[in-house]
DNA sequence: TGGATATCATTCGTACACAAATGAATATTC
DNA sequence: GAATATTCATTTGTGTACGAATGATATCCA
């Protein structure tokens, strides 16, 4: 046995995923927040955008596609339709069902925030060059 | 104009580093909650492990150690400090700062954290060949 | 030395994030 | 068609995460 088997075990968390997945987010999450409009958050911005793809469909239905908990988007629907942006009915056909839709002033906000969208991934990814960014997008998609 | 200029704006949420962050985030946090021993949460274990790495700090010195907000770093030690793995005591030559430390209960997890912090790193990155493993860890070093 | 400045910790408010329990409504299956 | 299972939304509880305000203590420097 080394001398260097003794005690120690090294591990250096700042080489871990998980760790930087965490600093990467908080930092893209001020990004976030100073370039978006409305003062909207990362999720509400996620579910607004996922609206705006499919359409009217129900509150757990939104959440599995914006990947979030059934509570998370509870909350999320609420502060949304506090805003404005969003409108709730029930479902005539399902009535333990709540179907959400963006409202006009909703839709009217998408435009805008797919522009700003376009320039927090930009803020966000500018240390790296075009190449890192497709092999960082990639392999993100692998692990997830 | 090519009929595709028109109106639609292209955007699409699932490329966006953002919205991959969080989600890679989310299966890392599952995959932390099963492997890692008594229930610590990912932001107490790094707490603990910089600790292990620096003795005894001040609370926020800790924080900023840990990349946590001094609000949050509060609630960390306090709920570590009701599990038994740190101490606190005042700082006799600043009566402003709390000084943290590790329990002899925390020093002997630590060990037991390291070798299930890397079980946990490599469960996350199983999908990953090493050499894509090293590079997103460069690639998220870069952006944090 | 004494006033401006900075740091430390606490507290409050808002917003995710998820597990677990609940009750209502709908589907399934025998 | 009745018992069983599933799905939907809500609620509760715990734990980050951070901005902003506060009061106590230190430090700086004119």
């Amino acid at each position: 046995m080394s001398a260097s088997d003794t005690a120690e075990i090294t591990y250096r968390l700042d080489e871990q995923v998980g760790y930087l997945l965490r600093l990467a987010g908080q930092r893209h999450s001020g990004i976030f927040q100073s370039q978006v409009p409305g003062g909207l958050t990362p999720t509400q911005f996620s579910a607004l955008l996922r609206l705006a793809e499919h359409g009217e469909v129900s509150q757990n239905h939104l959440g599995r596609l914006a990947a979030m908990d059934i509570a998370t988007i509870k909350g999320v629907v609420d502060r949304l339709r506090d805003k404005g942006l969003i409108v709730a009915r029930s479902d005539p056909d399902d009535r333990r069902r709540s179907l959400i839709a963006l409202s006009p002033t909703g839709t009217a906000l998408i435009d805008d925030l797919k522009s700003a969208g376009r320039g927090i991934t930009e803020a966000t990814l500018a240390p790296l060059t075009d190449r890192e960014r497709a092999t960082l997008v990639t392999l993100l998609k692998k692990i997830t």
